[in-house]
DNA sequence: ATCGTTGCAAACGTTTTGCATAAGG
DNA sequence: CCTTATGCAAAACGTTTGCAACGAT
């Protein structure tokens, strides 16, 4: 879940890659965006705006960039795809788009966790399936919503009392 | 893409179905409730709760039923299964869940348009990928983003002038 | 009579905006 | 120097909540 580069050729940074589009569109490198674009990338995991807030290193007692700009920041990676983005639970969630594999995820409703995989037969058939009618597939998102496995063991042994 | 009840056995209509749901609960029948579950099975479109309200007949310049009863009662309904929600552009999107069949949509980012398709191929597909993760299905949300016919005619006509 | 329901107004959490200042090209 | 970017504060957005009045059982 964890491994990059797969299928994929990478054959800038994605910083290289952020500010080759940046010149594309006549903006400007700026310290504030180079230092996302490391924060974003130094780990790969699913955050949502409050959770990359929360972990910039801040300079004195303020975060190192302020919320409005993260927000203009992240909306810039995804133009710039660098990164993807989906709706869960009323927020907006990022993960890394740039030089990893396509994929989809699971998503438990018990632990709240995202956990991905990757399905090739899958993109084939959806492939097929807009094919048959006439769209032109750009990209797409599948969640799959129920139980893992970890909350699944977790729940039997103490007899099932769940609700949701 | 507007038939109903078919691959379905409906016994009940959706005001009897939620009305054992209330029962079943202990909540009232009101007139709000059972007026709202008209509505949204009157016609079966995607909404969201500003569209159903748009729509809502009202008394003098008032509407029917309040913005918040709206809220709290579309809520209901997806507890009672009788719709499905799930999120688009930062809004909650509601479709028909009872007597509808399982589907899933491609999103058109030219004209926005929500389309409707189903494919048993792709539930298949989905829980044999769950059952390899061992991950307990529940439900699933696939959305297609791309270019539907339509637009796809139209925009070659005048020579592609998109960008997003 | 009880207790769930409603509407109102106000709060909420997330994201966006206007604007003055700062800073890249 | 020109223009874009930033930070601040405030607004905007969709949605939720507290509460008093209302209404179903």
């Amino acid at each position: 879940m964890a491994e990059q580069l797969d299928n994929v050729e990478v054959s800038q940074s994605p910083l290289e890659r952020f500010e080759e589009y940046l010149l594309s569109r006549g903006l400007r490198k700026t310290e504030q965006r180079r230092f996302l674009v490391e924060q974003v990338f130094s780990q790969h995991e699913h955050f949502d705006a409050d959770q990359l807030i929360d972990r910039l290193p801040r300079k004195g007692s303020e975060s190192y960039v302020s919320r409005p700009t993260v927000y203009r920041t992240l909306k810039e990676f995804v133009d710039a795809g660098l990164l993807r983005s989906f709706e869960l639970n009323g927020r907006s969630v990022y993960e890394h788009d740039y030089g990893y594999p396509e994929h989809d995820h699971f998503y438990c409703v018990k632990c709240h966790e995202l956990t991905e995989f990757q399905s090739e037969a899958l993109v084939q058939m959806r492939d097929e399936i807009a094919r048959n009618h006439r769209f032109r597939v750009r990209s797409h998102r599948l969640i799959i919503q129920g139980v893992c496995h970890d909350c699944s063991n977790r729940r039997n042994q103490r007899r099932q009392q769940d609700r949701v």
